[in-house]
DNA sequence: GCCAACTCGTTGCGTGTACAACTATCTTAG
DNA sequence: CTAAGATAGTTGTACACGCAACGAGTTGGC
């Protein structure tokens, strides 16, 4: 899923430019490359899957390395069922556990495991490396902060 | 899916700047929230996926208006199998055709029908208006022309 | 010319995701 | 205090996608 692009047909007003629509393009197709590719070295290197790891770090930075479903599936973008699933394969594979909430007992916490912490350690680097790599990289200091103003203005 | 932040454990080298970082948050955080609103948007308002709008753009670019099933797979950035099925749907929904290519009976053109045409010159300023709305309004234009010599720099 | 290697597109299968409906719990208005 | 509504998370279901295997067709070395 991708382009988007322009079909000519001119309306009167708010008809994004030729470099917007060069911008456009630009970003879904890094977005695309660069997910694949570091997807494709993370599992190749560490067997972590992309989503697991995104986990992993939200809860690795949380206090108390736990995180309430709802939130955790706000941080990583992701459906309250889609988070559901996902928690139950990070469970079963003993990287993350379940623990109710005293406080409220609909809610649930999900809590980094030792083990999950470890795992992360170990992917942690292959990942930094590869967003250096494919990224990073390519941009000098200042203009990866002109990149995150730019982009940071596309919110909520 | 989303976020990958450092978890800080520093390496002799090729570590993504607090800079870099940033750029990345932002830009993942960005691609999720542009492809849900600009996608739901089109949906809503002409009941075409954002997958079907950017096969038909794609075409509608195309000389002819048709394009080789691996060909149109590598424009949007979808695996060969999953352009069979996505192709498959639009059939069904008279918006493209396919049809074998007489100098290799292996390959199929898949080609813009009259009422894909017609669904693409509908949609299409719903989709622009939208591209301007959340992503373009956001930049000037050497701004936007800066971003995609930025992005354009992730390749292949 | 012929067989091996390659390419094109499709199909079987597994997986990851969203949406809507559901249960259990909490909150609030009266 | 209770009933109505809101909220947290799970489950049923449908669907879109990728990978690997396949069948048909093409190409190149000999």
């Amino acid at each position: 899923m991708c382009n988007y692009l322009v079909y000519h047909h001119r309306m009167a007003n708010s008809i994004p430019s030729a470099a917007t629509m060069r911008a456009w393009r630009a970003f879904l197709e890094a977005h695309s490359r660069l997910t694949t590719r570091l997807g494709d070295e993370l599992e190749a290197e560490t067997g972590l899957p992309l989503s697991w790891y995104d986990v992993l770090v939200h809860l690795a930075e949380a206090t108390g390395n736990r995180l309430r479903m709802t939130d955790l599936a706000g941080a990583v973008l992701l459906s309250k069922s889609g988070l559901t699933r996902l928690v139950d394969r990070l469970c079963a594979a003993g990287l993350v556990a379940r623990c109710p909430d005293p406080d409220d007992r609909r809610g649930t916490f999900v809590e980094l495991t030792e083990a999950g912490r470890n795992r992360l350690r170990a992917a942690s680097p292959v990942h930094l490396r590869g967003i250096e790599e494919h990224f990073g990289r390519h941009f000098t200091g200042p203009e990866a902060t002109a990149l995150a103003t730019l982009l940071g203005r596309i919110q909520r």
